[in-house]
DNA sequence: AACGATACGGAACCAGGTTCCGTTTACCAG
DNA sequence: CTGGTAAACGGAACCTGGTTCCGTATCGTT
């Protein structure tokens, strides 16, 4: 398994394929913002000035476009875990810091949350991805706060799931605050003073 | 405001009228169990014999017929918060066993959590439903709680939807468990012991 | 310069919700 | 019992949004 193929690996793309790969990369983004991940496909083909064949091309499903956009900071929140259990006084400070981290990548990309949860196919690979990334993040964390014994074990998937849905309808709500709940969801987690 | 106005109010409708009317809520309530609250209208239709325009002319919106639906159930959820909070013996009991139901009837309604934050303004009537009936009842329980210095306090409003968000996806996924995460959600209201 | 492989564009297709309107039916009056 | 009329009905048509298909254009090589 080599380290860095991803920028030339074995079959040279056309230039012109390239090009437009990232002018939709960029073109995503940028609706993703304005309308959140549920932005028309339509609008983004516009958006980059391709056709919505060339969307579908580069990223057979929808969802596979969202990871395309995402994954670095995807990346960057799953590789925060071990530099956060590094660096504070205890895995559960650790643990609540990661969390908020968590939170507040989810909540700043509207509709994200949502469609982590679509039960159509097409957004499995989306789910999969970011179990694969960040599943290890949290279980990392949980497995050293339980060690310390400062929590009570739990499922790390369901507490990723758990906060994850705690994310939905953010922004849409601006009552409604999901960084309180997840802290208190963590909160719930401390060993023993029952 | 009187009390029972609800049979017989001032325009008599059709007979048919009324007995499609209820037609159509068991077909719904049929197809709700097979399909989720996403149950495609043109199903609903066929199951209960009349045409797609024959429900919008009862259900103006989706929504209106989710509610129309489950009407019964969440009143009786909201009812059972004075009853639990009578019969247990801490209010903090009386929260977790309450949360407990609400999740319950959640989780057996495939889609119901989901369609709670469809943002689409057709599913304004059906949020505002279970506020109405249910912020009441949460409230209630929370004050009580908080009075006896049980917890910390929090707006109930963003409990409810906590937990309501915490429902979601449920019985796609055997291994999430919402019931577990709202139970550690209520116990990180607990108060003091930090 | 020409040719084959690759990529492109966007019309067409497939849901699913919602609307519209010509037709049917229930109810009441005579 | 029989019209007449307002109420209710059915379902085709429409809209939106994702996805597919295929004839055309372009790239890169010979």
């Amino acid at each position: 398994m080599p380290a860095r193929d991803t920028e030339t690996p074995a079959p040279r793309k056309r230039a012109d394929a390239e090009r437009n790969k990232q002018a939709l990369l960029e073109a995503a983004a940028a609706a993703f913002v304005d309308f959140g991940v549920n932005a028309p496909v339509r609008d983004i083909a516009v958006r980059a000035g391709v056709g919505v064949g060339t969307i579908y091309r580069h990223f057979p499903a929808r969802a596979d476009l969202i990871v395309a956009v995402y994954r670095h900071q995807v990346q960057s929140c799953a590789q925060a875990a071990p530099a956060l259990l590094a660096s504070s006084p205890t895995p559960h400070d650790a643990l609540t810091a990661w969390i908020d981290l968590f939170v507040d990548f989810l909540i700043t990309k509207h509709g994200l949350a949502e469609a982590m949860h679509s039960d159509a196919a097409a957004f499995e690979p989306l789910h999969a991805y970011f179990l694969d990334h960040l599943l290890p993040a949290v279980t990392l964390l949980l497995d050293a706060a339980v060690d310390a014994g400062q929590i009570n074990p739990i499922d790390p998937l369901n507490l990723l799931q758990g906060v994850g849905n705690l994310c939905i309808g953010a922004s849409a709500n601006s009552r409604y605050n999901p960084r309180h709940l997840a802290a208190v969801l963590v909160r719930g987690l401390r060993a023993i003073p029952d």
